[in-house]
DNA sequence: GCACCTATTTATAATTT
DNA sequence: TAAATTATAAATAGGTG
């Protein structure tokens, strides 16, 4: 439904890719919701992206309930209850801007594998952009230091050949062992 | 998308609850099938009809392993949608790597922890290195540029004084405005 | 109920801003 | 880069057999 048909495969440009993932898992969500409520049905829907992040949509209060629904409905119920508690006590916890703060004032030690295992993704999450931003400066940098390399050549070969066509080529000659080791003094 | 717009609630006709109920889950499942495919991720989705009826899809050989990855999440759909936003920087991480081949083998499910603490360690110990070397090598380039230019403008200098010395004042006037305009189109 | 039809609405791929 | 726009593909409401 766009601006031309899709191969119903892989999609395999990263960015591309990326976007649908986005915008289709909205549309499914969204679809989801509307089937139950037109039809008045219980519905649960999880999506983890290639990153592993979660996205869900569920009826009722959670998905904790739907799956109940689903493993009372017998489909040779495995999934042990040890890993079926998950709470939401930190559930915005870093919502705020001044995690910084937070962070500094965390007693490490302290923290269950839970909450450091939140800590690492969420600090993992923060450095990615900084790192990124790094390597993009210093690209910057780089180009525009060697676009001023370019363009003092030029500036130095236009010059020789000034003084080439004043002096001559003897001139010349003595004027670049000149530049040599006038050069060679500011290295 | 049908002959006319429909609300957004409960139908109360029972039959037209019923095709709809049928047109539609059919429709959600093809299009969360289509997600999976699209963008190469995982998904669970499961519909109870009125009358407990169960309707499932999922990716993979069943909701089962989509339920154990959902328990073993510890449920943080919910949190941080700041954060959130960085997701897609993490995309290509592994693209153009050899250890992408090495990790798709992978089971991740299967290993212990003490197995993913060793890969952890083993990954971060990678890593490291990789950074730091970059950073090296790129603030060698930049040193290295820098020092270019440096010497540069200096051969620069001495030229030019060397034609201000030769042609005098007034003709240095005339040379540097060409010398610009040479420069002007190398860029 | 199911399969097909088709006028419309909706979702979304590509493009623009 | 992300948000908004646009052109087109796809889903589907209401109907028919």
């Amino acid at each position: 439904m766009g601006r031309r048909k899709v191969d119903m495969k892989r999609i395999e440009d990263k960015h591309s890719r990326q976007v649908t993932f986005s915008k289709r898992r909205s549309g499914l969500m969204k679809k989801a919701h509307e089937l139950s409520v037109l039809c008045d049905v219980e519905i649960g829907l999880m999506v983890f992206s290639a990153h592993d992040r979660l996205y869900e949509f569920s009826t009722g209060d959670g998905l904790g309930k739907i799956l109940q629904h689903y493993e009372a409905h017998d489909n040779e119920g495995e999934s042990s209850d040890k890993l079926k508690t998950y709470d939401t006590e930190y559930d915005g916890l870093w919502a705020n801007d001044d995690m910084l703060k937070v962070m500094s004032n965390l007693k490490i030690e302290e923290l269950t594998t839970k909450e450091l295992a939140h800590l690492e993704r969420q600090l993992d999450s923060i450095l990615k952009p900084i790192r990124l931003r790094k390597t993009e400066l210093m690209m910057e940098t780089m180009t525009t230091l060697s676009e001023k390399e370019k363009q003092l050549r030029e500036e130095n070969q236009f010059l020789e050949n000034k003084v080439t066509a004043i002096v001559g080529d003897r001139g010349k000659q003595v004027q670049l062992s000149e530049v040599n080791d006038h050069a060679a003094h500011s290295m």
